[in-house]
DNA sequence: GCTGTGCATGGTT
DNA sequence: GAACCATGCACAG
C-alpha cells in the first residue's frame, strides 16, 4: 500500500488512472493516523461502498457471504470493515450480520453496527483515552506511556471471558441490550447517517449516549459484553491506527486533538490527557505497512481457518480470543512481545521506555480481572451517561484495608491503567468513587527486589467511607467521557464465584475438609475455609474460597495464613450460627443426629438456608424478629414468622415502609442493640435445637459470648492468635463488633478503653457480668469447698515469669495421676513452644484489646482439638488471672463473686468447651477428665 | 510510645 | 526459579 505521503499530489488508490486530480477527498484513515487522498471517483467509490468491486475485484480475497451469497472482498484495508468473520469460519456482508445478530445474538459476535462506521469514523471513534487522573501540576507533565495499555485496559474487559460469559448470561446483561437496541438489518447507508451508531451498541443508556461516548469508546464497548473479539480486534487494530497515527505525524498536539475524540475536550484536563497520552509515544517504527492488519497486528492468537487463509485479517477465532487473559488481544501490538510479532525493539522505540519496564505486558492475573455487574456498573455510573470500563479488581488485605492506608496495587494493574511513574514518590491519583465523591491517593512505587511494588496510599478514608475490609473486593474503572479513575466496592458477601473458584470448587480442593458445612444442597455448601469461617451464604462462596485457595496452598511453614486461634474462635461461631442459618423445610422437622458429639440436624429435604435473626419476645408477648440488614449493617424488625433470604437487605423490608432503605435510621438504641446482641446467646437464632439444649455450656461459647469469654480470659494477656484482620478471615462484615474486626492489623489503632462504652465494650462487660453470675449460680457446694482448698494453695505469690509456665509444683507433681488438679493438667499441657507474653498490664481488668498471639503450630486439620487447645488456653488464663487477682488481693466483685470457684470456674469453662466440640465428658464436675482430653488433643495437634 | 514511611522478607504463584 | 505481593519491621519524627 502506497504511504499518504506518496498519494500527496495523485489519487491514493494505485489502480486510479487519474494521476492529476481536481480535488482530492479523504478516504480511509491509514495506519499513520493520516487519511487516503482520493479522487472524487475514488472517493466516491469508497463512500458508496463500492471500492473494492471497482478497483480489487481482480484481487484475492474475494469471498462469499455466508448468508446472502454476495460476493465480498475481505481482502483488504478498505473493506475489512464490511465483513464479519464467522465464528464457524466464512465471512458475512454487515448486511446480513445484522441480521443475523439480532435474531440471533452472538455473544461473541462484533458490534455489526460499530463495523459498519466507515472507518474513518471508527478510526476516529477508537481514539485514544483521555486520562485526566491527576491531582497535581506534576500530574500534567507526566505521560501515560500506556497507549497500549490504555488500549489494553480499553479492550482488556472484553476479553475477559469469565466476565463475558458472566454477563452474557444475564438476563437483562447488555447484549440483551445490545440486541434490543440494535436496528435490524441496518443497511450500510443508514448506518452512515447515524449520527452514532455505536451509542446503539455500547450505551447502557441508549437513548441519551451521547455520540462523543464511543469515541472514548471501548468503554462502551466493554460495557457491551456481546461483543465479541472480532470487534475488539477492530478496536485494536483502529487502536494501532491511533496510535501510528500520533506516532507518525510530527503535530503538535493541539493538531492531534482534531483527530482525537471530541468529549476529551470538555475535559477540565483534556490537554493533559491528550499530551499525556502515550500515544504520542508512539513510533512510526511500530506501524508495518503491509495491507492485511492482522499482519502486521499480530494477534496474540492466530486462528485462521483454512479458509480465511486469505482473509483480510486473520484473525477469527473469538473463541480462543475468549480464552485469553485481558491484555491478549491487546498485547500484540499493545504490550510487546506476547503477540509474536512484534518485536522487544519495536515495543521499545514504541512504548519511549526500556522494554525492561514491563509496562504493558500485563497478563493480568485472573484474580485481578474485573468482574463487574450491571448493578456495580449503575452503581458507579449513576445515571449519568457515563460508560465504565473496568479496569481490574483487586481483593483487600488485611493491608490494604489497614490503617496504614496503602494499597497495595497489582503491578501489572498499575503499570497497564495507571499513569507511569519513574519516580517513587509518585504522583497524586484522582479516583472517584462510587458516590462520585473524589478522592487524591498518592500513586506510587517502592524499588522491590529489582521491581516495583506499587501502592495507592492515603486510602484509608476512602475504604473506610465505602465500610470495606478485608476480603472485600475495590474494582477500578474508568468512567468516560470524563476519563475519571473510579473506584468501586464489592463486599465480600456479593462476590460472584469466578471461573477460577468455581474450578476450585470442583477440585480436590473443594472436597469438604474439616469444619466444613454442608447443606443439603451441595450448590449452596456453607464453606469453612482455612480461616475457620463458614460461608454463611452462597454468594460469600468466592471470598472464602478465595481465601481457600490461598490457604489450600499453604505449607505448614506459612505463618501469614495459618490457621490460628481467631479462626478457631469463628469455627466454633460459626458452628452455632451454621445451625442457626440452617432451618429445616417447611413442614419438616429435622432429625438429631451426633456426630463427635455434636448434635447435628439431618434434613431429609434440603434446609433452607437462611439468615439469622433474633427474635425477642416483647413485653406484651408478641414475637418479633430482628435482623441485619446485609449493607449498611442496621438491625431491622420484622416479623416472627417471616424467613429471610440469607441476604437481606433494608430494601427487602417490606414490613416497614419507613426502614426500607439503608438510609433510615436504626430503630434500635445503642442499648437495644446490646440487648440484642444478648439475647443471641440465650433467645438464639429460631432454630438451633442443639444450642438450646446444651443451654448454657453453650451460651458461654456462642458467638460473642465466646468473644467475650476470650476477652475476660485474656485478661490482658494476649491470646496464642494473632487479631490481625486478615485475609484468613476476610468476611467479616461492617459493623463487626468481633475481637478481631475491632483490632486493626499490627494491633495498630485505637485502643478500646476500660471507661469505653461503645457498643463492643459494653456487651463485652455486659456479657462478662453475665457469664460470671450464671457461674457462680452453678457451683456446687462441692465444687465451692474445692475451690476454696485451691485457692488458699494459690494464695502463695506468683512469680510473674512463671505465668508462662504456671508453676503450681503442688498440681504439677501428681498432675498426670490426679484427676482432681485441672490446673496441674492444664500445665502438663501446656505447650512449651507457646509463647507467652508478659503478664497483663491489666490485671483484673477486662482487656477489650485482647491481641491473641498466633499459635506457632497448629494443625489445620485438627480445628476442633485447636478449639479445644484456645478455649483451654482461655480458661487457663483467666484461672491464672484469678490466681494473682487473690494473692495480691486486686480483686474486682464481680471476680470475687467466682473467685471461690476458681478450679470451678475452669471446669465450666472447659464444660463449655467440651460441649461446644463435642467432647462431652459428661461430668461437669470433673474437668480433669476434660484436661486430660484437651492434652491428648493438644499433643495431637501440636 | 505512637505513627508513618520505606524497605526487607518470605510465602505464593 | 523468578516475579509478585502481603506483611513485617526498623527507623525517624
Amino acid at each position: 500500500m502506497m504511504s499518504s505521503s506518496s498519494a500527496s499530489s495523485g489519487c491514493f488508490n494505485p489502480d486510479c488512472k487519474e494521476a492529476k486530480p481536481e480535488r482530492l477527498r479523504k478516504g480511509w484513515r491509514l495506519r499513520t493516523g493520516e487519511f487516503t487522498e482520493l479522487c472524487d471517483r475514488c472517493a466516491s467509490a469508497y463512500e458508496e461502498g463500492r471500492y473494492c468491486e471497482t478497483f480489487h475485484s481482480d484481487a484475492a480475497g474475494w469471498r462469499n457471504c455466508e448468508s446472502c451469497g454476495k460476493r465480498v472482498h475481505c481482502g483488504c484495508i478498505v473493506s475489512f470493515h464490511a465483513v464479519v468473520l464467522l465464528d464457524a469460519g466464512g465471512v458475512e456482508c454487515m448486511a446480513c450480520a445484522n441480521k443475523n445478530f439480532v435474531v440471533a445474538p452472538n455473544p461473541v459476535w462484533p458490534s455489526p453496527l460499530f463495523l459498519h462506521l466507515p472507518l474513518p469514523e471508527r478510526l476516529n471513534d477508537l481514539s485514544v483515552k483521555n486520562w485526566n487522573q491527576f491531582a497535581g501540576p506534576s500530574a500534567v507533565a507526566t505521560q501515560w506511556h500506556q497507549a497500549p495499555n490504555l488500549w489494553n485496559a480499553a479492550t482488556a474487559q472484553t476479553e475477559l471471558h469469565p466476565r463475558m460469559t458472566y454477563e452474557i448470561g444475564r438476563s437483562n446483561g447488555i447484549d440483551k441490550l445490545i440486541s434490543s437496541e440494535r436496528p435490524s438489518a441496518l443497511g450500510m447507508e443508514k448506518m452512515k447517517q447515524s449520527e452514532d451508531p455505536s451509542e446503539r451498541v455500547t450505551s447502557s443508556n441508549p437513548k441519551n449516549f451521547p455520540p462523543e461516548r464511543f469515541a472514548n469508546g471501548h468503554a462502551g464497548i466493554n460495557t457491551a459484553p456481546a461483543l465479541n473479539s472480532f470487534h475488539r480486534e477492530e478496536i485494536a487494530m483502529d487502536g494501532l491506527q491511533h496510535s501510528c497515527r500520533f506516532a507518525g505525524d510530527n503535530e503538535s498536539v493541539e493538531t492531534k486533538r482534531g483527530l482525537l475524540a471530541e468529549p476529551a475536550r470538555n475535559t477540565p484536563a483534556a490537554g493533559i490527557n491528550y499530551e499525556a497520552h502515550p500515544s504520542v509515544n508512539m513510533s512510526v517504527q511500530s506501524t508495518p505497512k503491509d495491507d492485511t492488519l492482522s499482519s502486521r497486528v499480530g494477534f496474540g492468537v492466530p486462528y485462521a481457518s483454512p479458509n480465511e487463509t486469505n482473509g483480510p485479517t486473520k484473525v477469527s477465532g473469538p473463541q480462543s480470543q475468549r480464552q485469553t487473559p485481558p491484555s491478549a488481544i491487546t498485547k500484540p501490538f499493545l504490550a510487546g512481545p506476547h503477540n509474536g510479532v512484534e518485536s522487544t525493539a519495536e515495543t521499545q522505540v514504541r512504548n519511549g521506555r526500556p522494554r525492561g519496564d514491563t509496562r504493558g505486558r500485563h497478563h493480568l492475573l485472573p484474580r485481578y480481572w474485573p468482574r463487574i455487574t450491571d448493578q456495580e456498573l449503575q452503581q458507579i455510573s449513576g445515571d449519568s451517561n457515563s460508560v465504565i470500563t473496568p479496569l481490574f479488581e483487586k481483593m483487600l488485605s488485611a493491608s490494604d484495608a489497614g490503617r496504614i492506608g496503602r494499597l497495595v496495587l497489582p503491578k501489572k494493574c498499575a503499570e497497564a491503567y495507571f499513569p507511569s511513574i519513574s519516580q517513587p514518590e509518585g504522583l497524586p491519583l484522582k479516583v472517584q468513587d462510587a458516590r462520585g465523591k473524589e478522592w487524591v491517593f498518592q500513586f506510587r512505587f517502592w524499588p522491590n527486589n529489582n521491581s516495583r511494588m506499587y501502592v495507592l496510599e492515603g486510602v484509608t478514608p476512602c475504604i473506610q467511607s465505602m465500610q470495606l475490609q478485608a476480603g472485600d473486593t475495590v474494582t477500578f474503572s474508568r468512567i468516560d467521557p470524563e476519563g475519571k479513575l473510579v473506584m468501586g466496592f464489592r463486599k465480600a458477601s456479593n462476590v460472584p464465584p469466578s471461573d477460577q473458584e468455581m474450578q476450585t470448587l470442583k477440585s480436590g480442593n473443594s472436597v469438604p475438609k474439616n469444619g466444613e458445612v454442608k447443606s443439603a444442597d451441595p450448590s449452596i455448601w456453607s464453606k469453612v475455609d482455612k480461616s475457620g469461617y463458614i460461608a454463611k451464604e452462597v454468594p460469600r462462596a468466592k471470598a472464602s474460597l478465595s481465601t481457600k485457595r490461598k490457604s489450600s496452598t499453604l505449607g505448614s511453614k506459612s505463618k501469614r495464613l495459618r490457621m490460628e486461634n481467631e479462626d478457631l474462635i469463628e469455627l466454633k461461631i460459626s458452628w452455632v450460627e451454621a445451625q442457626g442459618l440452617i432451618r429445616p423445610p417447611p413442614n419438616n422437622f429435622p432429625n438429631i443426629v451426633m456426630i463427635e458429639g455434636q448434635e447435628i440436624e439431618e434434613y431429609v429435604e434440603e434446609p433452607i438456608i437462611g439468615r439469622p435473626t433474633f427474635c425477642p419476645i416483647n413485653q406484651v408477648g408478641e414475637k418479633f424478629q430482628w435482623v441485619q440488614c446485609e449493607d449498611c449493617s442496621k438491625w431491622r424488625k420484622l416479623p416472627f414468622d417471616e424467613l429471610l433470604p440469607s441476604r437481606w437487605t433494608c430494601s427487602k423490608n417490606s414490613w416497614d415502609s419507613k426502614r426500607s432503605t439503608c438510609s433510615s435510621a436504626q430503630e434500635l438504641t445503642i442499648e437495644q442493640l446490646e440487648d440484642l446482641l444478648s439475647l443471641k446467646s440465650t433467645g438464639a437464632p429460631k432454630k438451633t435445637k442443639a444450642a438450646k439444649q446444651v443451654t448454657e455450656t453453650v451460651e458461654a461459647s456462642e458467638g460473642l459470648d465466646t468473644l467475650a469469654n476470650l476477652a475476660i480470659l485474656g485478661e490482658g494477656e494476649v491470646l496464642p492468635s494473632s487479631s490481625q484482620a486478615t485475609t484468613k478471615h476476610p468476611r467479616h462484615r461492617p459493623g463487626c463488633s468481633c475481637i478481631v474486626c475491632i483490632q486493626p492489623p499490627s494491633g495498630k489503632g485505637p485502643k478500646h478503653k476500660q471507661t469505653c462504652t461503645c457498643n463492643v465494650c459494653l456487651t463485652v462487660k455486659r456479657r462478662f457480668r453475665t457469664l460470671m453470675l450464671r457461674r457462680e449460680k452453678k457451683q456446687s457446694e462441692k465444687e465451692a469447698e474445692t475451690a476454696r482448698k485451691k485457692q488458699q494453695e494459690l494464695q502463695q505469690p506468683l512469680k510473674p515469669e512463671l505465668e508462662d509456665d504456671p508453676p503450681l509444683s503442688s498440681n504439677t507433681s501428681n498432675s498426670s495421676s490426679n484427676p482432681k488438679h485441672p490446673l496441674a493438667n492444664e500445665t502438663v499441657d501446656e505447650d512449651p513452644n507457646r509463647k507467652r507474653p508478659s503478664s497483663s498490664p491489666l490485671k483484673g481488668q477486662i482487656d477489650l484489646n485482647i491481641q491473641p498471639e498466633r499459635e506457632d503450630e497448629t494443625s489445620p486439620t485438627s480445628d476442633s482439638c485447636s478449639v479445644m487447645r484456645l478455649f483451654r488456653d482461655a480458661t487457663e488464663r483467666y484461672l491464672r488471672e484469678q490466681r494473682l487477682s487473690s494473692s495480691t488481693g486486686d480483686r474486682d466483685p464481680i471476680n470475687d463473686q467466682i473467685e471461690p470457684a476458681g478450679g470451678g470456674v475452669a471446669g465450666e469453662g472447659l464444660d463449655g468447651v467440651t460441649c461446644a466440640i463435642g467432647h462431652l465428658d459428661g461430668d461437669m464436675d470433673h474437668p480433669v477428665t476434660l484436661s486430660m482430653s484437651m492434652s491428648a488433643s493438644t499433643s495431637a495437634t501440636g
